[in-house]
DNA sequence: TCCTGACATATTATGCACTTTTTGTCAGAT
DNA sequence: ATCTGACAAAAAGTGCATAATATGTCAGGA
């Protein structure tokens, strides 16, 4: 039962992140309270206390769900059949849009950024570091069965992953509109996955 | 006479603003006053006054200045001998060092940088059009000299020095270290160039 | 057992009076 | 012709008192 109660009690605090997001889109972190956030998940203001120590742990706790949304879009796309350059694509595009779409909407997008960086730094460090992990992994593999080849590359499979991202980082500073972005970010990870082609 | 007296006054301009860089690097730029530039100068304010209309105004020229010497510098290097690809990392190097050294430099970069944005972001977006133009132009010559190959990178030169430059943006972002951002900014101008090596 | 109304505490916003600093511009000196 | 001392106006920082909001926690109800 108390595996029951658990599951029970995890599907509700989902609901309540979900309910938060919303809010927190809506007026950023700042001018959400938790009272705007119980109301929005329709539980009282107490009981969402019981829930969550603050605002702060709630903000974590959401960042740190909506970042294994992300990857596990990603690492679901990775499995699939297909060559190594498409789902490697593919897989990088589901997993920003799957996380940071739902910020890049909101009309506070900038300042939930910022309190990403101060609040779940860690969260974000670590998913960083899944992503590229798996990524790496895929690459590791490819390599192994032929599809790709490193030899003349000079860098680590993380190292060229690692790479990739950061391009990527600033391609979205960079980018105007949306679509840009997503073009761009596909022409640099196609140029880079050009130089391992075998 | 006209131009030895305008040439004259242009000569004692760059002194103030480069006596005016200094002081914005040891105080930032909300905290120092006309007066701090007017002493590091070794003139009086109201003569700084009839020089530059305001502190908006001497920074804007600030910002002009220090990009046209990073220009210069680039082209120059642009135009040395050598093959393309070192002239073209060359000089993206060189830029990015004398543009960004200074103020990366300062305890107050980053408010320095914020101030960039919103009294220079003229200046700056000239000048990164012109480094674009220099660099795309570099390449389009490179290209029908045969040193390198467009035909298969499905892109314009334009596009194609825009999308490193951008990359280039994240990398900066993300490195750790001021070694670091080096290393890796030659290691994707490279990956870059490797696909249109001939 | 799970939740809420209600309360004490903490935090944040607002206004205002006051001081200090900085700005921009002269008339007039060198 | 170039510059400066000096001045009025504007801006920015301080201190403090008050009001308004939000937080975190219980004792007690469903």
């Amino acid at each position: 039962m108390a595996n029951r109660n658990s599951a029970r009690a995890e599907a509700k605090q989902i609901a309540v992140l979900d309910a938060a997001a919303d809010v927190f889109a809506q007026y950023g972190f700042k001018r959400t309270t938790m009272n705007d956030i119980a109301e929005a998940a329709g539980i009282s203001r107490p009981a969402l206390y019981l829930m969550f120590e603050n605002k702060e742990h709630l903000f974590h706790e959401l960042a740190a769900y909506r970042i294994n949304l992300a990857l596990d879009a990603a690492t679901s796309v990775l499995s699939e059949k297909g060559h190594v350059s498409e789902r490697f694509i593919k897989a990088l595009m589901i997993f920003e849009k799957t996380y940071t779409e739902p910020v890049a909407n909101s009309p506070h997008g900038e300042e939930l950024i910022d309190v990403n960086l101060s609040l779940a730094s860690d969260v974000m460090a670590k998913g960083h570091g899944s992503l590229v992990t798996a990524l790496t992994t895929v690459l590791k593999e490819a390599d192994k069965a032929g599809e790709v080849d490193f030899e003349n590359s000079a860098m680590t499979h993380k190292a060229f992953v690692e790479l990739l991202l950061s391009s990527i980082k600033g391609i979205k500073k960079m980018a105007g509109t949306k679509e840009e972005y997503r073009k761009q970010t596909q022409q640099v990870a196609r140029i880079f996955l050009q130089t391992i082609a075998t």
